[in-house]
DNA sequence: TTTTATAAGCAACAATGTTGCAATAATAAA
DNA sequence: TTTATTATTGCAACATTGTTGCTTATAAAA
């Protein structure tokens, strides 16, 4: 196949079965899971570091986005109504009770930095109760 | 010495080298310092476990408080104004190019949940560039 | 079917955080 | 000041989480 310069090859993706399944997992949950639950729920079905490799494979694509609990564990949710907007600066509810971790996307907290800060990103999580459990 | 049972018998805090210096370092650094930065420039004064423990009694102390990086990196940071309201509820700013992550103490989002979640404490990190490296 | 580049598996490693226990030392009591 | 008490430390061992290199397997293209 001729290629020109300026057509950079690009990696092409494939659609396997630990891709799949992970997308799966994270689609169908209500809450953001970490590394070690989606571990637990593919039972087995692939290696832990190419759970690793999905997951970030998958946010480059968009396809998910990464959650910072407020331990600094890591959780990963899928995205809704964020890949349209490019953005992710809703905010995220962290039950201290039953530990879920919650998109509220529609939620966009206001805030003012002084002119000199350039933002690039936020994460803001909330904690408390969430509905089920207060 | 007499005690009634009501009277529960508090554990007694010491003023110890560790804890003096450590105490010190956040209160003089401009930006939050992670466990691994305290370590270093503690240069051997004490075990890393002992870092862990004093931080965790500051925390407790309410003379310090925790701040959670945008790759989920703990971060430590004196409490300046926090003390007084008890509130940690103020933005952290993460810079990219030089890793500092600051507190803006004053500036406060403001956001509305749905009335079924119950808030006990909020984490806000912005990321981008800080005043010196914009 | 054959080709080939992406992705998976495995092993080894690194960073970070935790726990139990004996020894040390800060403070209170004598 | 000396002694007693117990908070704190150091150490070792362990747990968790995330990373990297390299070989093998496999999805998709030819």
């Amino acid at each position: 196949m001729l290629r020109l310069h300026s057509m950079r090859k690009r990696k092409q993706a494939r659609n396997t079965v630990a891709r799949t399944e992970i997308l799966s997992l994270l689609n169908q949950s209500e809450v953001a899971l970490s590394h070690a639950e989606i571990q637990s729920l593919l039972g087995g079905l692939c290696d832990r570091v190419t759970i690793y490799r999905v997951l970030e494979r998958l946010i480059q694509e968009e396809l998910i986005h990464k959650v910072v609990n407020l331990d600094g564990g890591l959780k990963y949710a899928n995205c809704h109504g964020c890949k349209s907007t490019h953005s992710h600066n809703h905010i995220h509810f962290s039950c201290e009770k039953c530990k879920s971790v919650t998109c509220l996307e529609d939620i966009r907290p206001s805030f003012k930095l002084p002119e000199k800060y350039k933002v690039s990103g936020v994460n803001f999580l909330v904690s408390g109760l969430c509905p089920d459990c207060s």
